[in-house]
DNA sequence: GTGAAAGCGCTAACAC
DNA sequence: GTGTTAGCGCTTTCAC
């Protein structure tokens, strides 16, 4: 019943030719005649011939397979990288494993033996927020399986295989932020989560030294650790607006805060962004559903997945000779400027 | 350089065995000493050793990986989806193998011909929507891979290792409609996309009935084909407010639709849900965002992936030799009312 | 232009 | 308990 696959061994036979012959002539080798090469890819085509790759990858020593490993494969961030990568790899002709790690620095290391088991020529990471030892990676290192970390990177992990796809983080803020002062605003607000996450240090930063290079005072009962969830974003800024000075703009670390932000301005009867502008950071797909449309910054999502492919590839083509590994790439994110934060 | 990986001829040659029992002890046989074990696994552990899938997937003719194929991983549905897939396959102890169409019939077919070749145990597919012919999964059923559609199945395919999951989008309109006249509504307007898309058709289907079965009116004009966005969702709100007797209730067939409901509805000086009622379709992740926050019908998608995989590992399980395949599953979905619908 | 032969790394049937 | 042997399906030298 299981009709059994068509091997290379059953077209030879049935040709009364050799395996080799009829490997070559699939592969479009020169020195195959082409009378021959037509006759075996008929047969091919009639008997639905499928060439197992398996078999191919272990003999070649080649998968031709990448490996992904995400925290998880929801919200906004991920499933745009991922499309990315699955996109790029596709075009490059390879093959995509993926896993979640579950942001379970356990879990990410099974999933690295896994895919290393696998063969995949490349894997592409980013870190579970458990991860805190990277002795899994060190494998990887070893077997000099080109590897590459996107968004959450291992800062210190170098080897003439490893490299890395980041956002501007930093870069994005600080244009939130000019951005906003050349709309007339001066009391810039600024929500933002715990300070040992990166992104949120990162944006913070961007932030301060905008403020800063901007001859603005900075003015730290306008800076809001809150939990950055639209509610918390609704809490913040009613603290906010009972200031004796109100801020006259947000820039808050996501977009979901920014939006309990415009909804707290609303209710107080105020409007945005004539009293107060709003800025977030993520262009989530909601930004355009707000009233006023919420400005953000573009992560460039898809294109980190690329560009990490694209890393990868670098790193293959040219093999461990060479002059260190590609340099990590720092994209520059995209300020969108919306209803929200337009003020003139 | 490239530190070769160690084999399991390595190990036997190391401690003066033979590769059989290396490989007996490190799968546990039984009958391998336990001394001999510990011996193995330690040397095993100190060399780092990785079993090479794909020599133990082509000796074993099992691969141990699934394949899957969706028409994209944007937006909301399809990453949720796959997420489901994902979590429930490393569960079961399954590699996963992901491809996207793009929508792209031709795609799809080159896709499944490489899923088949990396050998498969098993594909799950939802459909590209230019898909029209079906050629490309005769060969997955010759060759007796189960195959499971999820979501955009083809109907009339059926095989013994052929199922499907699917969502019941009339039954989850007609639960809108339901909750809508329960709750009061009488004149309940309709936004519907296309009708030769099923998910349309059949939430239109559920429509009607529940209308019917609850001995209301069908008003024709309270039916609107619109485009499905937010600003479509706005303008037939529009519309439909200046009817003599205006509706006092809004299915969408879609969130970003009801949402531009919800924001005529407000610009109109009216209330929601106090004049109108306003209840979408897909439980986005936005529905939670607008003010009143949006009704909507969980489409279960993450279960969905996880149905798929376990209809798979059932067919996996049992083999051919089966009375018939697994009976498709439709899923129920839930209903989910939010504040934009509830008005007592 | 084609064939013979070896072997990728692993497993499993069969010996002892 | 352990070893011997064969082979999964393919590619690739090396021969002719």
């Amino acid at each position: 019943m299981a009709n059994r696959r068509a091997s290379i061994t059953d077209l030879a036979k049935t040709l009364g030719l050799s395996p080799s012959t009829i490997s070559r002539a699939l592969s479009d080798h020169d020195d195959v005649s082409e009378a021959t090469k037509a006759r075996v890819r008929q047969l091919a085509e009639e008997l639905h011939y499928q060439p197992n790759q398996l078999a191919a990858a272990l003999r070649r020593g080649r998968s031709n397979t990448l490996g992904v490993l995400v925290p998880h494969i929801t919200g906004h961030f991920f499933p745009q990288v991922v499309h990315g990568i699955a996109t790029e790899a596709a075009k490059l002709g390879f093959n995509v494993m993926i896993c979640q790690s579950n942001e379970d620095a356990r879990q990410e290391q099974k999933n690295i033996d896994l895919l290393m088991n696998s063969q995949v020529e490349g894997i592409l990471v980013s870190l579970a927020n458990t991860t805190q030892s990277f002795g899994h990676f060190e494998a990887v290192r070893q077997q000099n399986i080109p590897l590459v970390f996107f968004d959450r990177v291992v800062e210190d992990f170098s080897g003439s295989n490893v490299s890395a796809v980041m956002i501007d983080d930093y870069q994005g803020a600080y244009q939130v932020v000019t951005h906003l002062i050349e709309q007339g605003c001066t009391r810039i607000a600024h929500f933002t989560g715990p300070l040992h996450l990166n992104i949120h240090k990162n944006r913070h930063q961007g932030y301060r030294d905008a403020l800063a290079a901007h001859g603005l005072p900075l003015d730290e009962e306008l800076i809001m650790f809150c939990e950055m969830s639209q509610k918390g974003g609704t809490q913040a800024m009613r603290q906010l607006l009972k200031l004796p000075r109100r801020p006259d703009a947000v820039f808050s670390s996501n977009d979901l805060a920014a939006i309990g932000a415009i909804q707290a301005v609303k209710s107080a009867r105020l409007r945005v962004p004539k009293d107060v502008a709003v800025v977030g950071f993520s262009n989530e797909m909601f930004t355009m559903l707000t009233e006023p449309m919420l400005s953000s910054v573009d992560q460039r999502c898809e294109q980190m997945g690329k560009t990490a492919v694209q890393l990868l590839q670098k790193m293959l083509k040219s093999g461990p000779n060479r002059q260190g590994p590609p340099k990590p790439i720092v994209l520059k994110p995209r300020l969108l400027v919306r209803e929200s934060s337009q003020r003139r």
